[in-house]
DNA sequence: GTTAGACTATATCAGTTCGATATATGTAGA
DNA sequence: TCTACATATATCGAACTGATATAGTCTAAC
């Protein structure tokens, strides 16, 4: 029995699934704006295939759903075996080592090289998108109204305790970076100014 | 003109050796353990590639370096040619948006499913990372002592404006990380037992 | 003393995933 | 009317990861 050392996006995949029956469109949706978009990331190209793989071993069946309006949906429901395995999954995992990604700070770090107006311009990119995330992640309030985000609800629509912790922390996260730039924005704009005077 | 939409590989390259000449596994050390440790990625089977790829379109030159006791190295340097590329597109690239990826996060998302002593074992492990990297980050204090690990520093030593503030906001979210698990942590085990208690 | 594991160093490659694109249809706003 | 955007599935090239190979050194354990 091989221990996986990461999450693919056939376990995302699972998971996600594990809320409520969804198509793939949803399943993405879930990972670009709902429940998992603070940490994880899934794109179409990769789910499609994988809910067709999934399907070919048994772990989801699909109903072709017609639409009236609108194309066609296949909408994917976890089998019995599909969700064993995934559970076995979460269980025989070794969790692959958190990895966050952020070009913006890549580009800051050679603050010095850019010009004062781009570095404050990429500042407050940075806090404006933190922003939007602070906002799509909260369990409680959102779910503007359509949302099917599935997942981590149980029968009264609360969410379930673990979801609340991971999204709180994430909003704790969120927090933090946001106040971090509230208070250390002006003095790094300012010292570079000061640094560009010097030089010329 | 096309204006590139996230940094790829070739461009991280050209960054890291924008503080000094590195070799490919500086590099990677760069982006596994050093300056860019919290916010970048990048592979050896990458880098490797992209080093070789920048030699032959002119962006940066290798010394190949014979070493005792050691395997060769070959020792890359931006071009005066690497330098510009590498600043214009810093100018002209819209930065791609930052991706948080976190397995650990995902599995918790589920703790109403797994055994309480995963979930917290699953918490612990998070907080025991996030220590790890706080320590690793703060660029001040460390540079334990051998550390190449170039860039961002003026000839005194002293880290870039730029650097500092990448550095601080990526403690700022670890120490918040950190906060919120002490908060919450108990909270949340508590509140699984007695759901399980119920339960049966 | 020797052996296992860790570190330095480069290189390659299969498999996974991303990002862009294609197709089809509808709605909303300019 | 035209553009942009949303729903929905599917495919594919390009990029990247993670594992593996090679090769030598150093150190700590046994």
């Amino acid at each position: 029995m091989d221990i996986k050392q990461t999450m693919d996006v056939r376990t995302l995949c699972l998971g996600a699934l594990m809320g409520s029956e969804a198509t793939g469109y949803e399943i993405r949706k879930m990972f670009e704006d709902g429940t998992f978009s603070h940490f994880q990331i899934a794109s179409l190209g990769s789910i499609y295939p994988a809910l067709t793989k999934l399907t070919q071993d048994g772990m989801v069946t699909f109903v072709e759903r017609e639409q009236e309006n609108r194309p066609d949906k296949k909408v994917y429901q976890l089998t019995s075996e599909g969700r064993r395995t995934f559970l076995r999954t979460l269980l025989q995992t070794r969790p692959g080592e958190d990895r966050y990604r952020s070009d913006i700070l890549f580009m800051l770090t050679f603050a010095e090289e850019l010009p004062v107006e781009l570095t404050e311009a990429l500042i407050d990119e940075f806090a404006a998108r933190h922003e939007m995330t602070q906002i799509q992640i909260d369990p409680e309030n959102p779910e503007k109204d359509n949302c099917p985000l599935a997942h981590g609800r149980d029968e009264n629509g609360a969410p379930s305790p673990g979801c609340r912790f991971v999204a709180g922390l994430g909003q704790a996260m969120c927090e933090a970076t946001l106040d971090f730039i509230r208070r250390n924005k002006d003095g790094l704009i300012e010292e570079l100014r000061t640094r560009k005077d010097k030089k010329t």
